[in-house]
DNA sequence: ATGTCAATTGACACGGTGTCAAGTGAAAGG
DNA sequence: CCTTTCACTTGACACCGTGTCAATTGACAT
């Protein structure tokens, strides 16, 4: 849904993609951060996000939602890739492209903490971890930094992320079964 | 030994800081990322990586070696987060920070990918992986974006990170003592 | 006809990088 | 002592991308 490409995207490119003149961007975002934050929005409603964690938010035990949890980011970077490289790049330089960023990261982690939360509440949250840390390393497990280092960097695939990621989630935060 | 303060470092700013004019940089550096890539390179001489390595390379066991190149990653990562994230950011746009990037990270994954391989020899591996995906992830775990999520983003400490980061990677990785 | 609204063109300011030319000052060497 | 050399200076400038502004056009509605 989306190329990873090389270069940074202008301004003017967007533009001329959406065949329109750079200025009338101006006439409908304040400023390019601005675009790129709408842009996710849509991006989230148009690709049906809520659906797609539909598995996670269904799944019966704590060990399943991480599971569905993990195929959720799995399906989702790749559909947002292209405004999340460029969002990125411009958050050490641009408070709101920051801010911005945050909030998309908050959202990923109620997802993660949850299946953390569902985990501990079934007793099954490995030894070692408290809630809060557990889902702070998972989520970054799951940032789209980590995804976009195993994806492009050593070429996985889609399925390779899924699988690895699942087991190293679940060797990482559920308890072996002793009963 | 580095703030990692907020806003981008300018050219102008490291002249003022070392007390030369913006100009005279270029009489030392080719470019930006010149002064970027010199400077990481100095930083890992001047801050002994070899011997910080030591532990690492001396380790008698698979399980030890991949601790102590977490405990190293955990001590490297802080010193050198200015310009690391400086690189990083002209990653997107100047193909040559780019390359010194990944140059710097290929030395990281030979570290991850020595205690892997000691881990597999002793067959220890957890099943599931192979040297190669192991390998990936495990430089994911340890890659200074994932460092900077845990630290600045959610506030670990340097202790947290190592202590915890050692947890994940033996629970992934090692398999536990059958006999 | 009139107003409005979106979009256009062309120009410009700003900030950061990188380049260039001419000048300065001090140390080195005949 | 004079000259060369070298590191550095100042000041100006080009390039690029962002963001702004004014004046204009064309369509559509009333």
């Amino acid at each position: 849904m989306e190329g990873g490409s090389g270069k940074a995207v202008r301004m003017s490119d967007i533009a001329r993609a959406a065949g329109i003149s750079r200025q009338a961007l101006y006439l409908h975002f304040d400023a390019r951060a601005d675009l790129l934050i709408e842009t996710t929005r849509y991006m989230d409603e148009v690709m049906g996000v809520g659906e797609r964690l539909q598995p996670s938010r269904q799944a019966t035990t704590g060990s399943e939602r991480l599971s569905a949890f993990v195929a959720f980011t799995g399906g989702h970077w790749p559909n947002v890739q292209g405004v999340a490289r460029a969002l990125l790049a411009m958050r050490e330089t641009d408070p709101e492209a920051e801010v911005a960023w945050q909030n998309r990261m908050d959202a990923i982690r109620e997802g993660c903490q949850a299946a953390i939360e569902m985990l501990a509440s079934e007793h099954r949250l490995a030894d070692g971890w408290t809630v809060e840390t557990a889902t702070d390393l998972l989520c970054m497990m799951l940032s789209f930094e980590s995804w976009d280092q195993l994806i492009r960097r050593y070429g996985w695939s889609s399925e390779d992320y899924t699988n690895n990621l699942q087991r190293q989630a679940r060797q990482t935060f559920v308890k072996v079964q002793s009963s």
